[in-house]
DNA sequence: GTAATTTATTATCATATGTAAAGTGTTTTC
DNA sequence: GAAAACACTTTACATATGATAATAAATTAC
């Protein structure tokens, strides 16, 4: 657990009975490369920190397999738009490593909230800078070409060419895997 | 005033103190059309809410003015990934029409969550409905053709195209006003 | 109210990306 | 370790969108 402890340090301070409440609700897991950590269709009910591994959210568009969003160790994974509805997700994750991951249950997360009040803020903080990351996201994919992104992509996180699929890198730019193909040829 | 606390009673209930409270810190604005309600380069330290107009966050990519989203009456304004970083935005807010705008201060909100914890919930509630919108946003730019964003943009905000410049319309939906123009005229 | 400016449309051509199909290389399965 | 499945690249052609320019329509300024 020292691992998550760490990464929810950096956002705000746990006093140690609020870390050994979330400890009680955490759970590690490890999960096989390529399964899925959270089926599609399933509410998503759990924050997991990844302590090892590299997942993928992702969804079908008309038979089509697209990745939205890619989460390395280090930091959690979330579906939002479920947890924070508590409608199903039409959307999966799907561990593309073989993985050591930390589930804390949701449900039981937002009820520490009223006696932790040092958790709900941390919690706060934590889903205030998802947002800015997603701000972030629109303004790429709204206005950078796909080589751009592609670019970006590869600066900010140089080694996901070697430990995800291209053809998910492809539908994570929104492009498909030929167009890929070619911005790659062209370098 | 009363607008305000109606849209923020949605997310969750405020106590007759904590209203008080952001009453105190809000003030009431009215801003010409085509007038910058925030300028690009200020920091943000405001959280708007419309009472009366519609807005756009706008900002410049070579030379390029680019609408990366707009918001109506009865919903607020705010430019995350400044507000929550406190550095300076490279975006702007522009009303479109002349408004009426309740301006809430925003280190004095984030003072206020100390001691009306109700208020800190609320906002909390807020920001995560927020990042719902982003992850929604964010999916429709990436795996919708820009004919399929135009048509889902007038089911949701039919009158956004009597109140908003086409060429806005466009940058939003991620094209040229010319490409936009051709997408209409399908119809 | 007219002129000047801005906004929107249309046409033409260029480019980027999509689709489909074929071929090559890699991984998985038994 | 051979066969099968999968992943990636390349080619050819189709389509969508971009860039530019000309024109028309609407708005703004005086």
């Amino acid at each position: 657990m020292e691992e998550l402890f760490e990464y929810l340090a950096r956002y705000s301070p746990l006093s140690e009975g609020s870390k050994r409440a979330i400890a009680k609700i955490s759970q590690e897991l490890h999960i096989r490369k390529n399964s899925d950590l959270q089926p599609i269709g399933h509410t998503c009910k759990t924050i997991y920190f990844l302590k090892k591994g590299i997942a993928r959210i992702y969804y079908f568009k008309d038979d089509v397999d697209i990745t939205e969003s890619f989460s390395f160790e280090g930091h959690i994974v979330v579906r939002y738009e479920s947890l924070f509805t508590g409608k199903p997700s039409k959307k999966g994750i799907q561990m593309l490593e073989d993985s050591d991951v930390i589930a804390i249950n949701a449900s039981g997360l937002f009820k520490l909230y009223d006696r932790h009040r040092d958790i709900e803020r941390l919690f706060r903080n934590i889903f205030e800078a998802a947002l800015i990351d997603q701000v972030n996201r629109i303004e790429s994919l709204q206005f950078h070409t796909a080589d751009e992104r592609y670019k970006a992509l590869i600066k900010d996180a140089p080694d996901i060419i070697k430990r995800a699929p291209l053809k998910y890198i492809a539908s994570y730019l929104g492009i498909t895997p030929v167009s890929l193909s070619r911005i790659r040829s062209l370098r």
